[in-house]
RNA sequence: GUGGUUGUAGCUCAGCUGGUUAGAGCGCUUGAUUGUGGUUCAAGAGGUCGCCGGUUCGAAACCGGUCUUCCACCCCA
């Protein structure tokens, strides 16, 4: 080996069994986000960095991974720029374009620029990688694919039941039980923190909150003093903290709290609409809960924001994420256009799943049957049948070459084919062949005229 | 971006306060077995000790830098 190659920080090789686990994942979320009526788009790998940069706040746009100009990149740039050394103004004139960082920023893009195109409400779904120069860490990655679904031009909150019921469906699908799908407003938040008279800091107040289950209540308590809201207001919200009982119980003292808010009393309705029409319809298997300390995204979510959490028995926090933003599209000039979404962090679901053993079996056999090689005559006759088997749809390999048949069962064995077929002298003299049950080890004789007989017995079981 | 942590055979890891020729298990190759895998037994191959520099008579071990891994924070899927 001269030098060893390796892949970049926070970057990933899947294997065939990887890969495998991984399409089965996408392919049920998939096709619930089109049994749902969704339709699919995708969108270049990297943007041009005005469409990015400054959606994500500061914190985003050191996240962003920029693409250097081509060509001579530092010639355009004047001396006073080149030696005041300042990374934001020379990155500006040195790199146009940047990496996706989500899905949902290129998203409203689309639907500014296809806007005469589209009918409304649009529904689309969209899985694709997208990149962030983050630290990696336990299931964060600097590259990873995002699988997100959005409406846009339905103010209804009928979309938000939809997209509880989407969830709902992916993950009964997947036979995750137990997951808990959270939901909030931003609207409560808002009216919180006007109430207890800490509107100008909603942010760092929201922010705080949304640390609860992990620093408890002393260290939201001292976040948010540290954050200059006063012991008064903190006061306040305590009671938030311990909030328990029903949900429907939940939703009446919310009600009570923020009775002086207008804006929090609207979104108390709208959690209260949610509520009560899901449980019209019931779920699958999924829990549906407020939690008033949900406040992910806040950027750009504006009404409702839902945040799905893995079974307690593991310790994996947030699958899956969503909410609406009534306002996306209006940063690319397009105003009035309400959107609500959801997405599924795909790594983090692989990782449950692996860790509850949720995956089918079958994903692991790439190949159910292997013929063995005896020899050029026999080579050629099970050539004929694994010909006849691929016809059928049966994932057939022949061994390439007539080694060692103990090294062509090793083989069969570590690739966990399931059927080996021999043709060997004696089956080729008899026109036989022979299918060894590789778990069983029983073995069965077949007739080489009628295949047939032995695909249909495969497809019984 | 901040703090910590990790790197030794294909994989998982031992390797003492710095001291001969760096080990184990698994895997791999070959044989026991010229038409039967998983179990067993025997033999064998495989390592610039992440990389660069420094200290030392002597470095896998100590020091500095760098890359990488994982973890916490910031933030986030």
């Amino acid at each position: 080996m001269a030098q060893k190659p390796s892949i970049p920080k926070g970057t990933r090789d899947f294997t065939p069994s990887e890969v495998a686990k991984r399409n089965y994942i996408f392919g049920v979320i998939k096709k619930h986000f089109e049994i749902f009526g969704f339709q699919p788009i995708e969108t270049p790998s990297f943007e041009n960095s005005d469409t990015l940069m400054g959606k994500y706040g500061d914190e985003g746009d050191r996240l962003i991974f920029k693409i250097l100009n081509s060509g001579d990149f530092l010639n355009k740039v004047d001396d006073a720029t080149y030696i005041s050394k300042d990374s934001t103004s020379l990155t500006s004139k040195i790199s146009e374009k940047a990496l996706r960082y989500d899905l949902t920023v290129p998203f409203a893009r689309y639907v500014v620029m296809h806007q005469n195109e589209i009918d409304f409400p649009f529904k689309r779904y969209q899985i694709q990688p997208v990149w962030r120069a983050d630290r990696p860490q336990k299931g964060r990655f600097r590259e990873f694919y995002q699988c997100d679904a959005d409406v846009v031009g339905a103010d209804s909150l009928l979309q938000e039941v939809e997209f509880i019921q989407l969830y709902d469906a992916v993950f009964a699908d997947l036979g995750l039980e137990g997951v808990n799908i959270k939901v909030n407003n931003r609207k409560i938040l808002a009216g919180i923190a006007e109430v207890i008279g800490a509107k100008d800091v909603l942010i760092d107040f929201t922010v705080a909150l949304d640390k609860l289950d992990k620093i408890g209540a002393e260290g939201v308590k001292k976040e948010m003093s540290d954050k200059g809201i006063s012991v008064d207001s903190i006061a306040k919200v305590e009671p938030l903290f311990s909030l328990s009982g029903s949900n429907s119980e939940q939703l009446s003292t919310l009600k009570e709290l923020l009775a002086d808010s207008k804006e929090g009393s609207k979104g108390v309705e709208e959690l209260a609409f949610i509520f009560e029409t899901v449980d019209a319809l019931g779920l699958l298997s999924a829990q549906l809960s407020i939690d008033v300390t949900l406040a992910r995204g806040l950027n750009y979510y504006t009404g409702t924001i839902l945040e799905v959490a893995a079974p307690q028995k593991v310790d994996m926090g947030s699958i899956g994420g969503g909410g609406r933003y009534d306002d996306l599209t209006g940063i690319f000039g397009l105003k009035d256009v309400s959107g609500v979404g959801i997405s599924f962090g795909l790594d983090r679901i692989y990782l449950v799943l692996e860790e509850l053993g949720l995956f089918p079996e079958t994903l692991d056999q790439s190949l159910q049957v292997l013929c063995l090689n005896f020899g050029a005559k026999e080579a050629l006759a099970a050539l004929k049948l694994t010909t006849f088997l691929r016809k059928s749809g049966t994932k057939a390999d022949l061994y390439p070459s007539d080694a060692k048949i103990q090294k062509q069962f090793k083989y069969a064995n570590n690739r966990n084919v399931p059927y080996v077929i021999l043709i060997g002298e004696k089956e080729l003299a008899e026109n036989s062949f022979v299918v060894k049950n590789m778990e069983s080890g029983a073995q069965e004789t077949y007739n080489l005229k009628s295949p047939e007989d032995f695909i249909h017995q495969l497809k019984m079981e």
